[in-house]
DNA sequence: CATGAATGAGCATTCATTCAT
DNA sequence: TATGAATGAATGCTCATTCAT
């Protein structure tokens, strides 16, 4: 870990862009069908059927392809995430775009990797503060997202963004862990419906037109 | 590892309870230290100065001795949080102790436990199903929580127990992970302390009267 | 190397010395068939036929292992030497008991032993410290061993004593390494004849009355 | 490993004359510091920031990178005892020069190339007659000083020159292996010290007369 | 009830070397 | 002449587990 990154970070070898990419989609793969624990550089290799030599060859120690591929699955859920979310302003769309991008991790797997990942950081007590450092924008992106939609709403005061930001990445992470321990999604749909049922609810009592749910809206 | 927990359920053995106790110890100690990958046969016997092979004299395996160890904070902190609410039964007051409990928890290292071993169940995976089967209880004792304080008032339609609870129960875990990764539990209290505001104005939309929700609390 | 030593050191264990004395033996041969680079825990544990994992369970590393080899040679020699220079009285004859006994060294290979762990040592430097203090002994021995011929004759106030036996050592080391480099012991030999040839001649000119130790020098 | 050296010994490539002396000067700083198991080509090409490969490509295996420097510190060595020893014809006198070059040799590290390369040649035993063939000179050329000095006095018949030129061979090699062993070249230092005190003793004792011994010594 | 000894399988990592370019 | 990529083989070491006592 400690001298690795001299060529992990670099990105001049052109010719071995491909087996990098091929090496890092073995890792997200390994990482998702046999977890923390399973994604050994042999285990990688004979995923990728490459030499396991070049797993320190190209990333310095598992540790730094497995972050590589938390890398790579960060970047690409972070630009879908991103882009679903352009032009969604109001709560409960929010919702609804959330758990449909939700339910695309959860298959996908994107998800695992970073769970994976967090949980693998109790084992490889060096990984933690690397995966800080690629938990954070999450948790950034989280806050924009829900500033988008509560600003001027009369919740905007009532819930510190931060919190709220801390509170959802929380949320996803322990429903990811409980989903794949109880090999059942159906508890997490169920939570996602609930939160459009819920978040619409709200989005009608915060809109203070003639046509809305509470009476006259005194809440805030 | 396949034939593992022949004797881990069995209680039969009455003269050993004093080293099975003292083994348990050890190993949820050792779990809180070193995480569930440093939780080695060799490094819990070396905590509680006994024989590695003990391990796989009482327990079966090591995993069975990790079970053990959850059974026993489980139970532990199933008493506790039992005890504390009972009697409670608004929301606000419901948010606040499980605030303060929570908070002991994060120092304890109870949460720690679970949170290591779903971690670990990553890595060996014989141990999802017996973790489900010892998360399930919490879950239906939030349910239940919830349940009591929730019963009769204008949420009760709105939110599924079932989905809450497993709301709940993930945010708990999500939060411990994350908390322990960035080793800064302010993210966390913040939350508790967002939540408890959050429900207390709740607690006070639903109960518009002067009557509080006490008087007639004979939902449970 | 750490946290070796635990077992190594305690001599507790009965039952298992006879192992440990198989495994000090393999390490040993090991270590004069095939070099310092040639003893990996692997190669020894073929030699001994015994798991290479025994090498850890015992020894704590490989080192610690080869460390523990040296011991037992040192010993071995230490006392053997002791023995062959009891009586030994005047310059001359420490010569030619030394002469034999290192022969003795060089046919058994004990020197060897010495002489790959000092050439390995630059390999693991942590070797160093330990091959140290296994080395002043052998330094000390000699010097008690040259005080006992040269006390009171007029060499005495000439050589300081320390010297004399880092010189000897020295050169027993040297040209241990160079006659196995060459492979051709004859050189040391010679190196011997002379030095018996040459303190017998020194021995006649510091005793120049008819008591010389020389004529009648039938005293071993 | 069987065919190396192919290269190393031909020297028809002029225009890489100095990327082949970068790799020695290279090559002899690694060995210097980080001893023989720390001179892989890895850490060499590091150490001169060329690519490990083209250790493979001039010098047919790392071995023959070392071999070749080995030659280069050995000429330069050569050339400098050899003028060092221009004009020594006492044996005092050679004891004093011979001490002020050890201490050069000790400061520069020029020593240590050698003690490591035969030390490394237990490793890797094809050094081992490639190493003789290397030591070989220095044996020459000790004996050739040694005589210079010897010629025509008494001590001449007492001690074949062979036997002395291996005994001060061994001893240079044994006292760097002490010395490096024990990060502590005082002892080297005293030993010097006495030889200068203890051959001026002999020089007079075997010039009794007025003239010395260089006067009518034309033998050189 | 307890434990010291033993082992097979596995892991991360490093190395010398080859080769296509 | 030079080099980035690739690899097979080896190394030290740890682990869960078994077993005889």
């Amino acid at each position: 870990m400690a001298k690795s990154g001299a060529r992990s970070q670099g990105g001049a070898s052109r010719a071995s862009e491909p087996t990098r990419a091929r090496m890092i989609e073995a890792a997200i793969q390994t990482l998702k069908e046999r977890g923390f624990a399973g994604a050994s550089a042999r285990a990688i290799a004979e995923t990728g059927t490459f030499s396991q030599a070049l797993v320190f060859y190209h990333f310095g120690s598992v540790n730094g392809l497995l972050l590589a591929a938390l890398d790579a699955t960060s970047d690409l859920r972070m630009r879908r995430y991103t882009a679903a979310l352009e032009g969604v302003n109001s709560l409960p769309e929010l919702m609804r775009v959330a758990a449909a991008v939700y339910r695309e991790d959860l298959v996908s797997g994107h998800i695992k990797v970073l769970a994976e990942l967090i949980a693998g950081a109790s084992t490889s007590p060096e990984l933690g503060p690397e995966i800080v450092k690629r938990v954070q924008p999450w948790i950034r992106f989280t806050e924009d997202a829900v500033g988008k939609v509560v600003a001027g709403t009369p919740l905007d005061p009532l819930v510190p963004r931060s919190s709220l930001a801390f509170a959802i990445v929380s949320l996803y992470l322990g429903a990811e862990l409980l989903t794949h321990l109880q090999a059942d999604p159906s508890r997490a749909d169920e939570l996602f419906d609930t939160g459009i049922r819920l978040t619409g609810l709200i989005g009608m009592l915060l809109a203070p037109g003639p046509q809305a749910s509470g009476p006259e809206g005194h809440e805030s």
